[in-house]
DNA sequence: GAGCAGGCTATACGTGTGTATAGTGCCCGC
DNA sequence: GCGGGCACTATACACACGTATAGCCTGCTC
């Protein structure tokens, strides 16, 4: 469902401007290349060989302006770190343009998603800045509510976010749910709408709630005593 | 911080017994090496001779029962589909049970989760069905809402079942998050008081809905010129 | 114009991987 | 006993990948 990456179109820059990719330098359409490739097909299938003919060079180039596969990867990291940064500032300053960046935010958020889920080391930190502002939108909603939450609200900050990942992550099976591409207008459209459903509504009501936590405690109740005996698994089955 | 699969210790049966791994036929040990492998791993990164010695067996022995190793995860994904279809049934007609098969459908749902991520087809299905479960769930939400719902139902359960998965495939970011291995009995513990927190709250209130309508309509008439000059885009940047 | 530095390519190398094949021991029916 | 089939292993093959190296071409400086 996922085509493979084909020719690059234009490449937003950050004045809101764009160029055409064959204008970029080798370098930077390099760049361009491997964000697409990781994004589209994860670190371990994309390889050096066909990012490189997607920006056009050769694959000796990649080496001699990144060094190797993993530090093209960081480079990738710490670009789209310091560009999601940029967007943030700049929305900070002027709330209105929020809505200018959205195919950057777009492309940088498949691909920090892949690279969550892949392992990448360096956007760890992007994750935990995500969390970071989830925390500070949760503590407007926890203003409203009338019982005090009883769970740490970084805990259930990450566990948002997390979620939030899941659903670019997961674009091909939520596509064929929809009908539609997730990414193509219209099925962007329909993922917005019904995320801002989704979040002004509570998913359970208090009998769903109270059944879930009597099943939780009987559930923990139970699993105590498995638990103990399961340390005893810990030397192994096989020599 | 996922150390690397070691050796297997007992596997929990559909009878809720366990067996140790050694007494497994190979071909079965094949498999639950291979399900943890692709878990732990990814498709791409777990290799046939890692999984082989996980197993205790040799390499060979993987393509003389399975065939190829695209075709032992087709295998690996009809098993836990059969699996979870059994634990399905068993929790329908005793609905005490559903705390007892939490070990299972945890590895389970892993394997799931990086298998929907990693783009294995056949794990397609398991999605579809975790979101028709998830429609039902949200039917008797809609119930309670004073507005009726104007985005699709389906739709929305997709999204929710995406977001569902979300979690345990940031395992180590939402780990580093808590603090603790969230597989680990106390996360798993946080963990679900947190997603029932979640559930039962509303995440956004309404002037957040208003301002991010607002945003939307603007974003919507704003993006609408830029669509279309997108297209001339598709004759590529290079030859 | 000579020298040269750097972007860039072509090609080769070593390795790890999936896969194929030949072979070995063992059990079971006759 | 013995022959065949089956589980299983050992070894080899083909290939793709990341990486390394040598060299080319352009543009710039003096």
């Amino acid at each position: 469902m996922t085509p493979g990456p084909g020719q690059l179109p234009a490449v937003r820059l950050s004045d809101g401007g764009a160029v055409l990719f064959e204008d970029l330098t080798a370098r930077a359409r390099i760049r361009e290349a491997a964000l697409r490739h990781f994004a589209d097909e994860g670190y371990e299938r994309a390889t050096i060989r066909s990012i490189a003919q997607t920006a056009g060079v050769s694959p000796g180039l990649l080496r001699h302006h990144y060094g190797s596969k993993d530090a093209l990867r960081q480079a990738c990291d710490e670009y789209v770190f310091e560009m999601l940064h940029c967007i943030n500032e700049q929305i900070l300053e002027d709330p209105s343009s929020a809505a200018n960046p959205r195919q950057t935010s777009k492309r940088f958020g498949r691909y920090v998603a892949r690279a969550l889920a892949d392992g990448s080391g360096a956007v760890g930190a992007i994750f935990d800045e995500m969390v970071t502002m989830t925390e500070q939108w949760l503590a407007r909603a926890d203003e409203a509510r009338s019982d005090p939450p009883t769970i740490d609200r970084r805990t259930r900050a990450a566990l948002v976010t997390a979620m939030k990942v899941g659903v670019p992550l997961l674009h091909d099976h939520v596509s064929r749910a929809l009908g539609t591409d997730m990414f193509e207008p219209e099925g962007e459209r329909i993922i917005a709408l019904a995320l801002l459903d989704i979040y002004s509504h509570r998913l359970l009501d208090e009998q769903a709630v109270a059944a879930a936590e009597i099943g939780f405690d009987r559930e923990a109740a139970s699993a105590s005593p498995p638990v103990t005996s399961a340390r005893a698994d810990e030397k192994g089955a096989r020599e």
